[in-house]
DNA sequence: AGCAAAAGTATACAGTCGTCTACATGGGGT
DNA sequence: ACCCCATGTAGACGACTGTATACTTTTGCT
């Protein structure tokens, strides 16, 4: 993996732009890319064996730049101490800054590769993987067993990934997305913490509103 | 719209087999789909103008579908007083008997095409619409606020349709996918319910667990 | 400086694609 | 029985695709 130079840059590069002007990964085409690229379309074949391994390569590179990304909100999130609404705001506005890899991601989730799907999937599990242990760490939802926090970080990461696509989209509509990013994870953390209280004290404050 | 019959209907049976073996509606050809349907390549101009026009049929054609689904669901949900798990269960095995169309909709909600994806998302908004009408109807969760019982389900729709394709290529998972989605359900609307309450009582519990 | 490997280019081939025009069929209404 | 219009077929067009082979340029190492 390491870095990418010349043209095999270029290419990748070609193809996160032709992307986010509405195509899919998948469906990119070589000469279409070398022509983005401003290469002859052989030079493709310097690089990669054929459009499958690019298709890896380009999501190897979305990967790391998600990494540092990822990176970045830790060192951010450890000199915050009420995580949730700051840390909401800068993840979408790490998103914007990655329009492009944003969209891959989204595209190939559910996409026709199962090669891609498979990747992409292990990459989400990982950050929601980081991002459990880092609530468990920090005692962020005491009260909230270990396994349901990892199950409520697998859900958080997909939801936010598919609000992104709306957040790139559609910027008269960030301020609301924003705000119901954070119910949906405020609703999930306080719904597992009462998920463990008797039925009846729920049937009380149902009753007295 | 109407009802399909011959060669027309042929072609979107065979678009709906081919998404499914892994494509995407949007990356079909026109002779790809007149092969798949044993009609002449030409005969595709009979009943359509060109592939995007094909695209919107399509997506009638799986509405239509989807729609018989909600309505049956309807009638099953008033026959049953602990509506949700039942209810999810029904609804997953209602994706499951229409996987293609299932398909469709996941690949292109978020797909290339901004037609496809504007005609997808209003359809799911009026699904969310009809659920949260439903809900306060038959006043399932009290001390809920309309407009938060409305947030809730355009996130539940959603998230449905998502954990669907993960529901119908991995049948080792099933019984977990339905498990998980329920929590989801019960934690967005518990978690809604303590939302209104003051700060101090959710320390408490959190404090005594 | 010299040379070998890497990167990029030129040309060509067979296949597919969307679309056009022209022709064949077949059933329904008069 | 007639015609008509909807449906389906046939063949051809130019443009584009992925790939192979052969050639030129650039780069890095000794």
């Amino acid at each position: 993996m390491s870095v990418m130079t010349g043209g095999k840059l270029k290419l990748v590069q070609a193809a996160l732009r032709l992307i986010t002007e509405s195509r899919s990964l998948t469906s990119l085409g070589l000469r279409e890319l070398a022509r983005e690229a401003g290469l002859n379309p052989n030079t493709f074949y310097r690089h990669f064996r054929n459009l499958d391994e690019f298709g890896l390569q380009v999501l190897g590179y979305i990967a790391e730049e998600m990494k540092t990304g990822v990176r970045e909100l830790r060192r951010m999130a450890e000199s915050s101490d009420q995580a949730s609404r700051e840390t909401v705001a800068f993840v979408y506005h790490y998103f914007l800054n990655n329009a492009a890899a944003t969209t891959v991601a989204v595209r190939e989730l559910h996409g026709p590769s199962p090669v891609l799907r498979r990747a992409l999937e292990s990459q989400l599990d990982a950050s929601a993987r980081e991002m459990a242990e880092d609530i468990i760490e920090r005692r962020l939802v005491p009260g909230v067993d270990d396994a349901t926090v990892h199950e409520i970080s697998h859900m958080t990461i997909r939801y936010i990934l598919f609000r992104a696509m709306d957040y790139i989209e559609k910027p008269e509509q960030r301020d609301r997305i924003q705000i119901e990013t954070e119910h949906f994870i405020n609703r999930q953390f306080r719904g597992a913490l009462v998920e463990s209280l008797p039925p009846e004290t729920i049937a009380r404050w149902a009753s007295k509103n």
